[in-house]
DNA sequence: AATTAGCCCAACCGCATTCGA
DNA sequence: TTCGAATGCGGTTGGGCTAAT
């Protein structure tokens, strides 16, 4: 039986006061982020740690960006659910100011829709038979992004989410899901946020085994191996 | 004006992964 | 190496808001 994360008789739940966000806010302004589990005690607040850390990065967060998404990020949603699937914090990481609760959100109610009224599945990019037309697909595929999505009407790069997951395949998978991020023309190289490059950079030059291929120090876009 | 339906988003839950003793 | 604790992540839900009837 596994223990909750944390005792729940004491927790408030559900929307948070002013009050509590400022306590939040406070606290981590002065001890900075971490200690998730310990930070309710801390600063006075009935929450599970869980808790806070979500309101923190969901919401309190003073580098997020609020407000509608651009046309640019949805081309780039679009484009990274296509290889990465439903990776939200992946696909949130390429995009400044955004959490993936965001980007999940916003995909569910906006993107999923749009792709769908396209006649695009989208769980695989791929366009839905029932709705084929013997008109050129790719154009419909090219156009719900800004038109950079060359090989979108390439079977290999609308392969089903389900089995085409590019980060668990087989090595043969990943090497076809690698040249489709190539046709995608995408960088996929990690954007780490400023604040904590400096801690990343010690870990990494502690760890031989880092995944990252280069060194990264002045460097805030090291590249993920695995996309290289 | 009242009710209903649908949408959106913040927050919760449980599982997976990472960390450290 | 193992195991428990802490943290991260993605799926799901609940409630507020608004448009439609």
């Amino acid at each position: 039986m596994r223990k909750p994360c944390c005792d729940k008789k004491d927790t408030t739940k559900g929307a948070w006061s002013k009050q509590e966000d400022q306590r939040l806010i406070d606290y981590i302004k002065t001890h900075g982020e971490g200690c998730w589990r310990s930070l309710p005690k801390a600063a006075g607040l009935h929450r599970c740690g869980k808790s806070c850390r979500l309101r923190w990065i969901n919401y309190l967060r003073p580098d997020l960006k609020r407000g509608n998404f651009g046309q640019d990020e949805e081309d780039l949603i679009i484009k990274l659910h296509a290889l990465l699937g439903n990776r939200w914090s992946l696909i949130a990481g390429r995009l400044p100011g955004r959490t993936d609760n965001e980007v999940k959100n916003y995909w569910n109610s906006h993107i999923r829709k749009k792709l769908i009224n396209m006649g695009i599945d989208p769980n695989n990019h791929r366009v839905n038979q029932s709705f084929a037309a013997p008109l050129n697909r790719c154009a419909s595929a090219a156009t719900m992004s800004s038109g950079s999505m060359t090989g979108a009407c390439d079977n290999k790069s609308l392969k089903p989410s389900a089995d085409n997951d590019p980060l668990s395949d087989s090595a043969s998978g990943l090497e076809d899901e690698i040249s489709a991020s190539l046709d995608l023309n995408l960088d996929l190289t990690i954007a780490i946020p400023a604040s904590s490059l400096t801690d990343v950079i010690d870990k990494k030059r502690q760890d031989t085994k880092s995944i990252f291929s280069r060194e990264v120090e002045g460097d805030a876009n090291p590249t993920l191996i695995l996309f290289r």
